[in-house]
DNA sequence: GACCTTTGTATGGTCAGACCAAGAGCTGGA
DNA sequence: TCCAGCTCTTGGTCTGACCATACAAAGGTC
């Protein structure tokens, strides 16, 4: 796992020098594709899991943070049911935060974000046009609805445009997908508020070929024309890049 | 500094209980979002920052393990310019790394997880169809001579296409599908490589169906037409997946 | 006996201090 | 001039201690 596999060119391999810690989550993660580790399962007390492993805390703790971090693991004190460190439900939320610290910092390109958009996008219309069901139409026709109010401002609108698409992908019945559109379009908020504020006077117009962008999507997915979901959703995400070019690159 | 942010007042405050290791990232963020660290840039030696925030060297560890997790920071020993600890370029590691292990958890059933290969993988095509340079297509082409060697075995075979698959992202030029796609298909090492050894007899028929579809897909690409890369693609994989029932959820 | 308080215990959270190991640069001798 | 070896900086690791929290069990009060 700790990424030092092969390699042995003439036979001198460059000795993977492998933190005491790694280890220590190799063998974590170990426990966890084996199957021995599933959610909820408790690792050992700290003190104890050092001494099976023969390092010491400060290494297994080292070795947890990380994990932690990424959302593997959930740290607890006490002595109840939900004490000591326990393996999480791994929440798309740690996925997200890692894709929206990817994008945010500008590693991207925005048109390559805007690709992985379409494609993911697509896929999920084409799932929710074959398969979503009434609340999930119903859900999305609650949101079409709250953002027709004329009276919202812009920042409500993005947070709300968000959630279409999210729902959108939810819709598709995918969750690896949902998941990272959810990561993609969360970490484009906050240059899409940007862009919406300097947007101007320009905004009312565009924020009604939104509107009616969503609308006709929804359609499509009632219908259950998939090859019709799918090109509207991609012209939608086009069309709209398009006609906001202020973004840059999608830091 | 031992969490004793008490918050007595009269309301009923649910005690945000902050651990020192995450002030400490707080604060570390703060420098990278305020732009006083930027990628290259050296933070304090351990021990000077721990004296500085007034917290130990444990805490400071601690939190740099999570950062480093998550691709943030990079650290090194010695003395020289690339030593000490500095703030790195994310790489896709780290996100291939989560990936693998919400797969692993079985978080994702393999159909989804199939599906979004689809997705990723059609956009790539269609990029490399597009637009392909001739060392990305060389590159294939020296991909699938090797996969051509017929004492190749299931495992050196595996990590071949996982190559193939990896660098027909690369070739469509976006980093942000190629760096999900490689996390999938890395996250799908194990369970394939399992796959292969099971198939026993057959091997030998699905291999040479790979070598073939494989084949076919860089014609495409050559040939600059993208539909039909995009329709091989997505056959090679469905097919692939149709033929290799044993996988089940894909940890 | 029911209920509340106190004590106990397991567990993560934090700290201090020590020594090891790698690597760059300096220094002195061949 | 060149190279071997020392030195200093910095992360890597270990040990052992104590603190804070949350549940559990024992004990006291009405």
């Amino acid at each position: 796992m700790t990424g030092s596999e092969i390699d042995e060119r003439g036979g001198w391999r460059p000795v993977a020098r492998a933190r005491t810690y790694e280890l220590v989550i190799d063998r974590i993660e170990e426990q966890i594709v084996g199957g021995q580790l599933g959610v909820g399962d408790r690792l050992p007390p700290e003190r104890e899991l050092a001494q099976m492993l023969g390092v010491s805390r400060a290494a297994v703790r080292e070795a947890f943070r990380a994990l932690e971090a990424q959302g593997v693991l959930r740290m607890a004190v006490g002595t109840g049911p939900d004490s000591g460190t326990t393996v999480a439900a791994l929440t798309s939320q740690a996925l997200t935060r890692l894709l929206r610290l990817h994008v945010g910092l500008a590693n991207f390109p925005l048109r390559d974000v805007v690709e992985a958009r379409v494609a993911l996008e697509r896929a999920s219309a084409r799932s929710a046009a074959q398969g979503a069901s009434a609340e999930d139409l119903a859900e999305l026709d609650a949101m079409l609805a709250e953002m027709d109010d004329p009276e919202l401002d812009r920042d409500r609108f993005n947070e709300l445009d968000t959630a279409f698409h999210v729902g959108l992908a939810e819709a598709g019945g995918n969750r690896l997908v949902a998941d990272m559109t959810t990561a993609i379009r969360e970490s484009l908020r906050r240059p899409l508020r940007q862009a919406f504020h300097d947007l101007g006077d320009a905004w009312e117009v565009i924020a009604a070929g939104l509107r009616e962008d969503h609308r006709r999507i929804v359609a499509a997915l009632r219908e259950g024309d998939a090859d019709l979901a799918e090109q509207r959703v991609e012209e939608h995400i086009r069309g709209f890049y398009a006609k906001i070019p202020g973004i840059g690159s999608a830091g």
